[in-house]
DNA sequence: GCGACGTGCAACTCTGGAGTTGCACCCACT
DNA sequence: AGTGGGTGCAACTCCAGAGTTGCACGTCGC
């Protein structure tokens, strides 16, 4: 196990999909707060049984969230800040790229706006409200 | 529609489980490139029907990533960075907390190393390696 | 060796969400 | 008025994934 995706682009991918999870970001909680956990011990802490945190911690570890280490009879599971970082990063840069865009957008209808209004006298048109939305 | 949850917690939620699905992440993609765009124009780009990509835009704007607007006989969406960038500096934030947190076990780990070795010279213990995982 | 504890594997249930189809409604255009 | 394109609503199918149970295997402690 443990083998993460090599391109960023499908890491991401897996990392949100890992993160959908309610109780997974429970158990990535849980284990941050610890330093360390087993399978056994995070069961404890949730309302689910041993094997339904083995398969979340399986998802958490191939999205390289987790790192598994094996100690004695025991699996201690870590965290792993690296794909959340990448991720964060993904998320912000897409942000910020959406910003830019709407801001563009809303350069280039002023400058329509402009040119109608200084080319003719055209008051009457529909709304044409740019988006109200919420 | 349109009503983003109050609290930021929810709201990286539900932010999270809408970017959880390919389909809707395409789907902010395809409106982010052309500023604006309506459900059945977005259909037309993806191998969906008109009725499912409006449910995700339902999902969407829920999540505050698209703002919906009406223009004449049809509504046009929009993207809307701030849910966005609000998920981002949360994973951003967490994933330094993680990284606080593991400098913490690793230095403590150190400490008490350097303590084991001074005080008695047992050098005959099981391996106990940290955390080869991957 | 033996019991206790933790893990691993497999088969099973069941619900939510992704997707579809069909139809009714509204608005623009001529 | 009537037609076409866009939206909205509702009922339906279908499957991935979250969770469960049961049992076998390895490992620690005595």
């Amino acid at each position: 196990m443990t083998d993460q995706p090599h391109g960023a682009v499908e890491a991401v991918d897996t990392v949100l999909a890992a993160l959908a999870d309610p109780t997974r970001r429970r158990l990535l909680e849980l284990i941050a707060a610890q330093g360390e956990a087993t399978a056994t011990t995070l069961a404890r802490h949730l309302p689910v049984s041993r094997q339904a945190v083995v398969k979340h911690l399986a998802v958490l570890d191939a999205a390289g969230l987790v790192s598994s280490g094996r100690v004695g009879r025991e699996v201690r599971y870590t965290v792993r800040p690296a794909a959340l970082d990448t991720t964060a990063r993904w998320m912000a840069s897409l942000a910020a790229d959406w910003d830019r865009r709407l801001a563009h957008i809303k350069h280039v209808a002023e400058a329509a706006e402009r040119e109608s209004r200084t080319g003719r006298d055209d008051a009457s048109r529909p709304p044409e409200q740019p988006h109200g939305g919420t």
